[in-house]
RNA sequence: GGUGGGUUGGCCGAGAGGCGAGGCAACGGACUGCAAAUCCGUUUACACGGGUUCAAAUCCCGUACCCACCUCCA
């Protein structure tokens, strides 16, 4: 079986049929960086680093492109609020984001192209758009351009509604506009807000009207025509179906699929700025080990909504560290395994929408299974499971022995030394068991449980951890 | 008003006509000097009311409630 996903504008799961053999384009909405990100945000991006995980693990090469949202109302009016540029704004929470990939083990897009970088492509497809009468310069003179819904029959399909039904489009008075619903493909600058936030047109001066530069960017960096655009599914109308339009009315067939990740919800209701229920990433991350953030975004089905809760993230993290126990125990005996075997039913719920949970109990029983072999000792069965444990761990971005995840916590002089220390406090611990002083014994393992670090008593001798609860 | 999606055991969370997903928690047992870790066992659920069917959590009709979008939004 190949990669089948649901195309949320047809409602169907349909087979992955790549434009060119061999390559997938992704294009999945970025970003306005009016903030920090919150863990909804990264949702979105965990859900779409482990489709390309997937993808590449087929052998597919994969290119993502996701846009940074660098200028709109909200990052105007928080620059003007703080006293700072715009830009100052922008460019911070661009960073905040890119930091929140990093701490998540998200690998960045490959190409992570910025609104306001691509004015000049925005222009050249407005004036495609006029000069095939789907778009106009607003007729009140305020330099706003709009695409001309009426034109353009087909609008409306990807959120299957007829312009009938619709309420207007609350985007620019519409005085301007041929229909309420027509949307503003370019904002003509106004008085109040910074020269700095506008650039030159043939229609005077002004600024990105959000939809377009998706179309723009998506058409630049993967061509007319692409495998999948995805986004959070609070996107699919208005600014996924005004894309579209844009893109077909100017000839190009734009995606062949829609892919729309559900919403992270706290309290029941959409985790939103406006809201007011967010919680950011960096706030998470020092309550719980990012991993098993990262664990809880990506075990729920992409398309299901998750409720936030703490005791849903806490149970989210005892379970990775017990499958981060396995790994490493099962690694301390036979050695690292890598490049294991995926097993046929991991790849087969993968292949069937990425069915996550599904492809979790695979790895649940691999580890069962291993944890069993681990108390027989080294066994070619036993490097077989950590291997294909490792494997399954890595398409989700959750191996524990990953460089991401690995790297800043085993190496280095402190970690050194404080082995050492561990180690003779481990070896008065054996003398003393060996003696039957079990009150010594047991002294030292409090010392030890003190300081934060657990130990574990195998076959093979005391094996200590530090604690990662926080 | 319009368009989608949902309601599953103490909790989280899959499934989508017959076969107990999985996890967490709890309890009992094994192992242990005692723990920890691990293993074994126990706990048969699908909002409500009708219907179709040999068989319904799953299909159909109705009802209730929840979420998202139709405003900026991942």
């Amino acid at each position: 079986m190949t990669l089948h996903l649901y195309d949320s504008a047809t409602r169907q799961i349909r087979p992955l049929d790549p434009v060119v053999p061999g390559r997938v384009g992704i294009y999945h909405c970025g970003l306005t960086v009016q903030g920090p990100p919150h863990i909804g945000h990264i949702r979105k991006e965990v859900v779409f680093d482990v489709l390309r995980r997937w993808l590449e693990r087929a052998g597919y090469d994969v290119r993502i492109v996701a846009n940074v949202t660098d200028i709109d109302d909200k990052i105007i009016a928080k620059g003007a609020e703080n006293g700072e540029p715009w830009f100052a704004v922008a460019y911070r929470n661009e960073r905040a984001l890119h930091a929140a990939y990093e701490v998540l083990g998200c690998e960045p897009p490959t190409y992570e192209p910025r609104a306001t970088g691509h004015v000049p492509e925005m222009i050249e497809m407005m004036e495609t758009l006029i000069a095939r009468g789907h778009a106009y310069p607003a007729q009140d003179g305020s330099g706003d351009v709009y695409f001309d819904v009426r034109s353009w029959p087909p609008y409306g399909e990807l959120s299957n509604q007829s312009i009938e039904d619709m309420q207007e489009a609350p985007d620019a008075p519409a005085d301007g506009k041929r229909d309420p619903r027509d949307f503003a493909l370019w904002k003509g600058r106004k008085e109040e807000e910074p020269e700095s936030a506008s650039w030159p047109t043939p229609w005077g001066r002004g600024r990105p009207g959000w939809h377009l530069e998706c179309s723009a960017m998506a058409a630049k960096y993967l061509g007319p025509e692409f495998d999948i655009h995805g986004g959070g599914l609070d996107l699919r109308f208005p600014h996924h179906e005004n894309e579209l339009a844009q893109s077909r009315a100017a000839g190009q067939p734009f995606a062949r699929v829609w892919m729309h990740n559900a919403m992270l919800n706290l309290g029941s209701s959409k985790m939103s700025k406006s809201v007011g229920n967010t919680l950011t990433v960096a706030e998470v991350v020092k309550r719980v080990p990012a991993i098993a953030l990262r664990y809880y975004l990506v075990a729920a089905h992409y398309r299901s909504i998750i409720e936030y809760s703490e005791e849903s993230l806490a149970e989210a993290a005892t379970t990775m560290s017990r499958i981060e126990g396995f790994v490493t125990r099962a690694a301390s005996l036979v050695g690292r395994c890598d490049g294991g075997e995926i097993p046929p039913a991991f790849a087969e719920a993968m292949d069937d929408d990425l069915s996550v949970p599904a492809a979790l109990a695979v790895v649940q029983d691999t580890v069962a299974s291993g944890q069993r072999l681990l108390g027989h000792g080294a066994s070619d069965d036993l490097r077989a499971a950590l291997g294909s444990v490792r494997a399954m761990l890595d398409v989700l971005g959750l191996d524990p022995l990953d460089p991401h995840w690995a790297g800043s916590r085993d190496h280095g002089p402190a970690q050194a030394a404080l082995g050492a220390l561990v180690q003779q406090l481990l070896d008065h611990r054996a003398e003393a068991r060996a003696a039957k002083d079990f009150a010594a014994a047991d002294r030292i393992r409090d010392q030890l449980t003190t300081a934060g670090i657990a130990i574990e008593d195998t076959p093979q001798g005391a094996r200590w951890t530090v604690k990662e609860d926080r």
